[in-house]
DNA sequence: TCACGAGTTA
């Protein structure tokens, strides 16, 4: 017994396995336990080397008398260094949700004058950054330098991840810049910490910079362009990281990529890094965010068939994966999917979340079930304890208008706990213009015009119901208020991507192209469309074209130069016959677009996906996904 | 004791 305790007691020896250990090894659980065994052997003249000084100090590292006494009877009994023995418990502290009690037990090792080393250091830095307390880490940082540990890259990395958690970038970089050596840790502490505050171009001009570059150096520069919404830059970036060739994509590589594929409709990356992920076994060994990421790259760039097959084919899912295909399915239209989805992860003991919730009201809202979504609202307070966020209003407020009750939309616009956005605004405002109410669309736009005064959005609304409407002086006053505050209209612009070779690549058209390689075959081609739509009875809807124009030609013209209606020619041009065709928008499609998407998808008999900035159409025969109603 | 840096849904 004696024996196997003496190596037990040994740092550099493993534990025991469980079965070798002794039956009657004393155990204890709290200080006053620890201070009866202690008797106990005193009394039996037993060594007090029976007692495991780690679980000592694990046991009394919460109260300072705990402390003290426990200090005492290990230095009386345990030649150890003490304070490898406090390092223990000051570590678990450190991890755990009160990371303060690590800044406790600190204070006293400090008061008791043990030494630390440079592990204590770092469990304290890391208890600081949790805490983000500055001072406290400054007087660590101090100690670090004292006590001559500045040599310690590891321990100058804690250092400088201290002062950046604390929101002292001023300190890191300076810290940085006086550091003797640093190591690829230390470039991407300060490159992603100067990214999270949102100094993409530091971070960047650091990136550029490195003398050396990781995985994750990669990693944190795609991510941080994906998180403030520039995904091309992201996939600029990983196109040189694969350009370089030297370091391989992992797991969170191409998490981070796929999600900049899905921001900016980029199927042929995204499809790419599908089949790179399967050939590297990232699909097989299971990886559920990557499966997540993926099925969100799919739905977002049109190919909801595709999601739909990565979310069946996956052993296990999370409420991530459920919200995503949900969401995915609503956006797409196809709603009744979308809650069966939700009625077989209820089923199956998920719970839902806010954002789970989201898309099942999205999903009424594109159905139209007005009073199942209303039901749905309450019961999601009531039986699932999610509490309503602003944006699940939002999807009311969506629900209620275009469901043609403006009023009541109003209504829970005033009565919801939540100070409304302009989103909120903004919605009601899409209803307005489908059911044409001048009245209500002007007093949303008066609040817009205070919370969101430069989104040119709102103000194109309000002048396509006045144009609707034939009010053309009011159009213009709409036009000379923007001018006023200096709003300018987003140029509409439409891309799509091309699979291969030559011509292949993303190809963006704006209103009127002309600049395109192939515009002189993209109008000719057109034109012979445009002489079959009208045998079939097209005519052009010019109810939306801004322009007061005086000549209803002139207006048809304009209509016919619309970007997506470029784009889709040269889809048709340039994929093979029977292909889907794939169009991403910034804007909203218009009416008249819309009915020459339908006529198309029949005429050519082909599938034509059309991401707008809410949602998604898909036209097919001579339909829509959305019904129309969008 | 074995420390610091990247990734999914609205």
């Amino acid at each position: 017994m004696q024996t196997s305790l003496g190596s037990s007691q040994s740092p550099q020896s493993p534990p025991p396995p469980p079965t070798k250990k002794p039956p009657n090894l004393p155990t204890f659980s709290n200080p006053s336990q620890l201070k009866q065994l202690h008797a106990h052997l005193l009394r039996s003249n037993q060594p007090l080397t029976l007692l495991s000084p780690s679980q000592i100090t694990s046991v009394c590292s919460s109260s300072s008398s705990s402390f003290n006494y426990a200090n005492l009877l290990l230095t009386h009994s345990f030649k150890n260094p003490l304070i490898v023995l406090w390092n223990s418990p000051l570590k678990s502290l450190s991890d755990s949700p009160s990371p303060s009690s690590a800044l406790s037990l600190f204070s006293l090792l400090r008061r008791a004058d043990l030494l630390p080393d440079t592990f204590t250091c770092s469990f304290v830095l890391k208890a600081c950054s949790a805490l983000t307390d500055l001072i406290t880490g400054k007087t660590v940082h101090a100690l670090v330098e004292k006590l001559g540990f500045r040599s310690d890259l590891f321990l100058s990395n804690t250092v400088l991840h201290m002062y950046a958690s604390c929101g002292s970038l001023g300190n890191a970089r300076l810290l940085f810049d006086k550091m003797p050596n640093r190591d690829v840790v230390t470039w991407n502490l300060l490159m992603t910490n100067l990214a999270k505050a949102g100094d993409l171009a530091s971070a960047r001009s650091l990136f550029d910079d490195m003398p050396e570059r990781s995985v994750r150096s990669w990693t944190a520069m795609i991510s941080a362009y994906v998180h403030f919404g520039d995904p091309d830059e992201a996939l600029c970036v990983f196109a040189m990281m694969e350009d370089e060739g030297v370091i391989a994509p992992n797991e969170a590589t191409v998490v981070t990529v796929l999600s900049a594929c899905a921001d900016s409709g980029a199927l042929c990356v995204g499809k790419r890094l599908h089949a790179y992920s399967d050939r590297k076994g990232f699909l097989r060994r299971g990886n559920v965010r990557l499966q997540n990421a993926l099925i969100d790259m799919y739905v977002k760039c049109g190919c909801v068939d595709e999601a739909r097959r990565v979310f069946t084919s996956m052993g296990e899912r999370t409420v991530v994966t459920w919200s995503t295909m949900i969401g995915g399915l609503a956006m797409h239209g196809q709603g009744e999917e979308a809650l069966e989805l939700f009625s077989g992860m209820t089923r199956l003991g998920f719970q839902p979340n806010g954002v789970t919730f989201l898309g099942v009201l999205h999903a009424y809202s594109h159905m139209g079930l007005l009073d199942e979504g209303r039901r749905f609202f309450k019961s999601m307070g009531e039986d699932h304890g999610v509490v309503a966020e602003i944006e699940h209003y939002g999807c009311m407020v969506d629900l209620l208008s275009r469901a043609g009750r403006l009023h009541e939309a109003r209504e829970l616009i005033e009565q919801m706990p939540i100070e409304p956005n302009s989103v909120v605004w903004g919605t009601l405002l899409g209803g307005c213009r489908v059911h044409k109410n001048a009245e209500m669309a002007e007093e949303a736009i008066g609040r817009l015009v205070e919370l969101d005064p430069m989104n040119d959005g709102y103000y194109v609304v309000l002048s396509n119901i006045y144009a609707e409407a034939g009010r053309w002086a009011d159009v213009a006053h709409v036009r000379r208020a923007m001018r006023a505050r200096g709003v300018r209209k987003t140029p509409g612009w439409s891309s799509i991507e091309i699979d291969g070779g030559s011509g292949g690549g993303v190809h963006v058209f704006v209103a009127g192209d002309s600049t395109h390689d192939r515009a002189k075959e993209i109008y000719e081609t057109w034109d012979e469309l445009l002489g079959e739509l009208r045998q079939r009875g097209y005519v052009a809807d010019t109810r939306e074209v801004l322009l007061d124009m005086e000549v209803e030609e002139e207006k048809v013209k304009v209509l016919y130069k619309h970007s997506e209606k470029l784009a889709v020619v040269f889809g048709l041009l340039s994929t093979p016959k029977g292909a889907t065709i794939r169009i991403m928008k910034n804007l909203r499609v218009c009416n008249d677009c819309h009915n020459v998407m339908k006529l198309i998808s029949k005429i050519e008999n082909r599938k034509i996906v059309v991401r707008d900035r809410n949602r998604f159409h898909c036209f097919e025969g001579g339909l829509c996904s959305c019904g129309d109603y969008w």
